[in-house]
Parts: C-alpha cells; structure tokens; sequence
DNA sequence: TGCGAATATGTCAATTCTGACATAGACTTA
DNA sequence: TAAGTCTATGTCAGAATTGACATATTCGCA
C-alpha cells in the first residue's frame, strides 16, 4: 500500500495515526473506504461543475449543507446509500457510477 | 420502460399493483432499484458460485439467513452499504462492482 | 488585513437499518 | 407422505444513519 493512498484515506473519520494504524485495516474495509471517497470526490466534482453551492444542492435533496459537506468530505456517518442517490439526484447514470467505482483514479 | 425490466423490479417490497404505479416511480427512484437489484442478483450468483448457503455465507459476515435472503432479493429494508460490503466479504473487487453497476445486464 | 460566502465539524432527536428469531414455503429424497 | 435442507417473509429491539442546528474553519477578494 503506497503513502499517496495512505493521505487518500485521511479522510474524515478515517483518519490514521501511523502506517502501523493505517495497516489494521483489512483489504476488505480498505476497498469500501476506497469506494466511498471515490463517491465522495465524484459528487463534489460534480456538483461544482454544476454550479451549485453546498447549501443549494442540500435544498434540491431535501438535506443539509452540513450532511452535503460531510458526503464530500466521505464522513463515517455517510452511508454509501446516501452518496449514490445523491449522484443519481444530478442526474449522474448508473452506468456512470459503475464507471467512477471502476476507475482506479476518480471523477465521474 | 419494458415489462421486462418492470418484471424486474417487482422484487420484494417494490411490488407494484399496475403499470400505472409503476410509472409513477421518478428515473431517480427506478434507477435506484435498478442498481440495488444488480447487486443483489450478483451476490446470489457470486454465494452460490462458492457453493455456500445463505445460513454459511451469513455466519462468515456476522449476519443471519433470513438478512442474506433479504439482500438477495433486494427488500427495502437492505442498504446499499450492506450488500456491498457483502460482496467485498466474497472477495469481489471494487473494479468488479463497477462493472456490476455499468453492465445493463447482470452478473458479477 | 478584514469581511462575507462557502465549507467543515460536533452534537442530537428522529428515522432507518440490522441481526435475530419464528415460521412459512419450496425442493429433494427416502 | 414425512423429514431434511434451503430460501423467503414478518417482526422487533438495538444499532447506525439522517437532517438540522450551532459553530468553527477556510476561501476569495476588495
């Protein structure tokens, strides 16, 4: 596991004390914390490209800037449940979805 | 939308009574289901291609049979989360996910 | 620098999900 | 038919997630 995947995972809630730590995760956990700061970045990128504001975007899904900030952020308490029908909310496919989890880099 | 992919949907708490229910789902919802029933069929196929019962598969995650069957046929009451982190259990790959979710077919 | 807008963090009550149990149904085999 | 194995369904207490609020931090810009 290399260190540029390592700060990747410094995510909120994710965060690592030392590589030590950083190794108790199982492949397992490490590819779901992968998924979901992909989905995180993904809705990010896309909704600035939309032009829209945390707060604006939290209005059109009926949620809350703070919740918005915590998805993008890749939060503990964010369920990949709630970054998907996010995505889908900005008319982002399914097809692409596959295609942001299938990636090894990210953007959707 | 086809009676097949109407079919398709008819999983267990999405039941619908007429077409004219049917529609009333947003693309935003039935592109929801329709990813949620691609993962649950694939962790069908996925359990069942290591030849082990819902009540094995479920002791090695911590769950019981009756939650497996419900992920496999995609109730309301199962997350995104759960049948995911189901199918990392089963040593599929994020890329394998993926392409669960793009493919417009099925299958792992 | 300072100000306002945008984003991030901590907390919590209400909602939703989860494992577990009971039980029903489907299927095979004797 | 009966018994055994596997899967499906209904229910519920406990656990996790959610929107909302307060507040902090970061960012852009005059």
């Amino acid at each position: 596991m290399k260190a540029a995947k390592q700060k990747r995972l410094e995510a909120k809630g994710w965060k690592v004390g030392s590589a030590a730590d950083f190794l108790e995760l199982s492949e397992e956990e490490a590819a779901y914390i992968e998924l979901k700061l992909k989905l995180a970045s993904s809705l990010k990128e896309v909704r600035t490209r939309r032009h829209l504001t945390q707060k604006e975007f939290a209005k059109r899904i009926d949620s809350s800037q703070s919740r918005v900030a915590k998805m993008e952020t890749g939060d503990r308490s964010v369920s990949l449940d709630l970054l998907i029908k996010s995505l889908l909310a900005l008319g982002v496919t399914n097809k692409d979805i596959g295609k942001v989890i299938t990636n090894n880099n990210q953007a959707a």
